[in-house]
DNA sequence: CAAGTTATGAACCGATAGGTCCATAACCAT
DNA sequence: ATGGTTATGGACCTATCGGTTCATAACTTG
């Protein structure tokens, strides 16, 4: 009784994601948005709304996404200490500095429009204490590995490890060399996560 | 032979620079700028040029008035142990969390404007290559002065503490619990500036 | 095959964006 | 006092913004 839609919904989902990405979201326009979906301006409204509710349902999805991957990581890593290293290090991973460069979808919304979206900023702050959360998981379970001194306060170190990774993601979005990028994440992971005393 | 300016320059440009600080780059109209300011559209323009050129302007002299202040508090410190500690605690200070919230027109900006906007991306580039040297040159300090492990290297550490200052920044943006924040940075600064060993 | 429903995208809309122009006012130097 | 020069701010301009409307096409279901 209905006529199904022409596109793949995902598929467009995830091109708006690179455009806001890339561009930011004030500086996105609408007809950015139909250009690299490929749909039209029925189709789009349609569907997802206005461009505002557009944009945060992509970054609802992108947040989500984040944390599922973070997730599975936690519960496929060889070890916990691996995973945390990883999130820290993983902006500054591509050698290229591109991915660096690009920053984060949420840490990027977040500093454009915190003040005049408070959406955002509550995304954020669902989202980061949530990655909290898994971060203090894999932290335990480093410490319960031996790779983590005892004394580290699991939760006092998660948030830290959070302002470290955020601190990587503004520091890279400067277009700063990628290797002084890496050694910088090493040495305050080095600091932030110190092995047992022997 | 000539009519003087009837408004005082600086004073335009604290008000343009909050306006902008407050709003970010693309969400500021020009309209906008004329209020705060109480200029008209000639003067505004014939004064500063347009709207990029306006804010590149406004945030040069934030970054130069940003890097004199840091290097004043290094000459008139009592310990450059203080002038570190205050660069990362600073952006949580305020008890009531609106300086945080508000966040770093430097951050800010780049977050919302590196990818197309090149010169903003060198700005933060230049300004955070300034800034470590005098965390340097204040870590030095704080060694002589007996306040700092020896072990840690000057500009390793100078660098971790700009991005753990960058990250705090990020952080705070979400308006996060200002205690929390608080309780995050000196977690971090604790770990990044060890006591010497006695 | 027909009826009913929804997706589609081009046409269209008013509002606002940033930016230019210009008549006038204000001022300094002679 | 007057001529030369610049600051001023409102009028004006075009492009583009986000968003709505609607005739049509496409499809499912009975």
């Amino acid at each position: 009784m209905v006529r199904p839609r022409e596109f793949d919904e995902s598929r467009v989902l995830l091109a708006v994601r690179d455009e806001f990405w890339d561009k930011g979201y004030a500086a996105t326009s609408m007809a950015d948005l139909l250009r690299v979906s490929g749909l039209g301006k029925g189709s789009l409204y349609g569907a997802f709304g206005d461009k505002r509710a557009l944009f945060l349902r992509v970054l609802r999805d992108y947040d989500d996404a984040n944390l599922s991957t973070l997730r599975a990581r936690v519960d496929s890593a060889a070890r916990g200490i691996d995973v945390v290293r990883e999130f820290v290090l993983g902006p500054a991973g591509d050698p290229t500095g591109a991915a660096a460069r690009r920053g984060c979808l949420l840490a990027n919304s977040n500093a454009e429009l915190a003040t005049g979206t408070p959406e955002v900023a509550a995304e954020a702050r669902r989202s980061y204490a949530a990655l909290t959360t898994v971060l203090v998981a894999a932290l335990e379970r480093a410490r319960n590995e031996g790779d983590l001194d005892p004394d580290v306060d699991p939760a006092e170190a998660a948030r830290a490890l959070l302002v470290a990774q955020l601190g990587i993601l503004s520091l890279g979005r400067t277009g700063v060399d990628v290797d002084t990028l890496t050694a910088t994440a090493r040495a305050v992971l080095d600091r932030l996560l110190p092995a047992p005393a022997r």
